[in-house]
DNA sequence: TGTACATCAGTGAACGCGCGTTCACTGATGTAC
DNA sequence: TGTACATCAGTGAACGCGCGTTCACTGATGTAC
């Protein structure tokens, strides 16, 4: 139908603009008021539009949380993944000197920069590894996104085996280790630290030092 | 004013007991469709009252959520505590052979107590370890109750502690391991082992032997 | 025990609010000849 | 290049809904003498 690339009508421009502005400013509400409070109307109010405009590019309110969703799955995974590549490189720089010490620095990183995210990002990380959101199925578009972080932390682990397969065993102990991470992290945003281990920097850093030995890195 | 016990007149009665079954029917519904779609009115309705009339009981609608709250930090940490009491009584009864060993199993049976809670009740869980309510903020009556399963696991380590204090190193992982705990149950109940880890009781219960381990028990 | 007054529970109407979604419409942009 | 028609974005009004909370009230329950 419309040319594959590049050129594209002063429509199609537009359409693809104020589809982008819209999530952006959703995003910006989700930010302020959490997912139960986000309102299409506002965001139309927000965006200078009449709410029935939202229409054309969000069939529903439920299609626009599953973008906002998509979108953070997708933000929480790159940071992820940068920062494992940030480690990988930085190692390489290195020299690479003393193998095996790079994946634990690896893992420390993702873990580190999965927080970093979460702290400056809480609504969005409740979004997704929050309670659900009431009345919301999440569709199998969600099902990728959500799958970079594990995939992340999954490749640590096949660049740390020094056999071709990770050992059983090994990807369990990770598995319980990303469980942990995600406990750690939502007891903290979620307030269940209050008044014992807040800041929980400390806490934080020495957790994922001890889970890196427990996973054998 | 009033006499101590016992003695009530039919009002304080009618009150005492109203005041429940309004708690009651909020969990119920609660239980139907969540913190965010709990409202005063629906209770009333289901109650064959008036809404207004619910204003004699709580002052507002978010007195009555912090009631739930506390009910539940009581309930989850009630049945750790029967679980744990029940692991000493059965150890006992054994003869408490091979030292040591009780205290695992003592851990294994929180752990499983909690998560069987969890399990039954996934929006009372919601409500107290999920994303927090829009716009409610806990009050100081919510952190007794909130303590009770951190303090029934102190009480285990106290009792496997060799000493008469439990080392700041076992303190520490096991802090670690109550973050994995309700990370795992988390993740089971909102979704994040959907097509990989269903049915995640073999990994559960895995996952509690190791930190068992982990902890030092 | 009986009466007079005070306390309290529950009523019903109302206030003011915001929401998601639909629909017929107008005017601008794009397309085919 | 110019015209006729089709597509699409955005409007504005409306539907139907439910919510939390307030308030003046009535009638029943409790208390003091």
């Amino acid at each position: 139908m419309s040319p594959p690339n590049a050129v594209k009508t002063a429509r199609e421009r537009a359409r693809a603009e104020l589809t982008r502005e819209i999530r952006e400013e959703a995003r910006r509400q989700l930010a302020a008021v959490g997912a139960n409070g986000l309102s299409l109307r506002a965001v139309a109010r927000e965006l200078g539009m009449v709410s029935s405009a939202l229409y054309r590019y969000y069939p529903s309110r439920d299609d626009l949380l599953t973008a906002l969703i998509i979108d953070a799955y997708n933000a929480i995974g790159a940071a992820a993944e940068a920062a494992i590549a940030e480690a990988g490189a930085g190692a390489a720089r290195d020299g690479a000197a003393r193998d095996g010490a790079p994946a634990r620095e690896t893992w420390a990183a993702a873990c580190r920069a999965i927080r970093a995210w979460a702290v400056a990002n809480p609504h969005e990380y409740a979004l997704i590894y929050g309670s659900p959101v009431a009345g919301y199925r999440a569709p199998e578009a969600t099902i990728g996104p959500a799958s970079r972080v594990p995939l992340a932390f999954a490749a640590i682990l096949e660049d740390a085996a020094a056999s071709a397969a990770v050992p059983g065993d090994m990807l369990v102990r990770a598995t319980i280790a990303w469980t942990q991470l995600f406990g750690m992290i939502s007891f903290e945003l979620f307030g269940q630290f209050v008044g014992s281990f807040e800041p929980a920097d400390a806490f934080f850093d020495h957790a994922v030092a001890q889970l890196a030995a427990f996973i054998g890195l």
